[in-house]
DNA sequence: AATTAATTACTGCTAAAACGGTAAAACTTA
DNA sequence: TAAGTTTTACCGTTTTAGCAGTAATTAATT
C-alpha cells in the first residue's frame, strides 16, 4: 500500500539532493535503469536496490499498522 | 534503512491474524518461498510481493525524510 | 512419547530484474 | 538556433528471485 507516488518522491528528493539519475545509481551502487524504473513505480524492483536508493536519499522506511502502533 | 526486523513484524503480525506462511503466501499469491525469504530478512525480494503480504497483513508502509517532514 | 502441524532447508527450472551500451527524445542554457 | 545535459527508451546478456516439489527439522497437540 504505498500512500503517495514514491517515484515522484525520490524524483523530488534527488532534485533537491541536485544529482542527475545516473549519479544517484552510481553512489546507490545500482544501474541506472533500476533508478529510472524505480522513479516510475516499477514495483517489480528488489527491495535492497529501493533501499540503496533510499539511504543515499535520506529517507527513512516507516511500517504502521492497526497493531504496530 | 529499516527501522527494525520486518521480518519479526511480519510473522508477528501474521501470528496475530492466526495465519500458516503457507496461507498467507495463497492469500498474497506469493510462493511460500518468499513469504519465508521476507520473514528472514532477505532484502533481495522484489518490492510487489513484499507489498502484497503487507496489503494481506494490513500493515502500512511510510517513507519519511528531512524534507518530507 | 507419538502424531500432527508448521517451519526451514534444500533442489532444478523458468521468467524476468538488473545491467551496460546505445540512441533518441525532452529539457536547459548560451 | 545550436550545443550541451538529462531523461527516457530499447536491446542483448547475465544473474537470480520466484516457484513448486520434496525432505528434513522444529513446534505444538493429544
Amino acid at each position: 500500500m504505498n500512500n503517495l507516488d514514491l517515484g515522484a518522491l525520490i524524483k523530488d528528493h534527488r532534485k533537491k539532493a541536485g544529482l542527475t539519475q545516473l549519479e544517484l545509481a552510481n553512489l546507490a551502487g545500482v544501474g541506472k535503469t533500476t533508478v529510472f524504473d524505480i522513479e516510475k513505480n516499477k514495483e517489480t524492483v528488489r527491495l535492497n536496490n529501493l533501499f540503496a536508493v533510499l539511504r543515499v536519499l535520506n529517507i527513512k522506511v516507516e511500517f504502521k499498522s492497526p497493531l504496530t502502533k
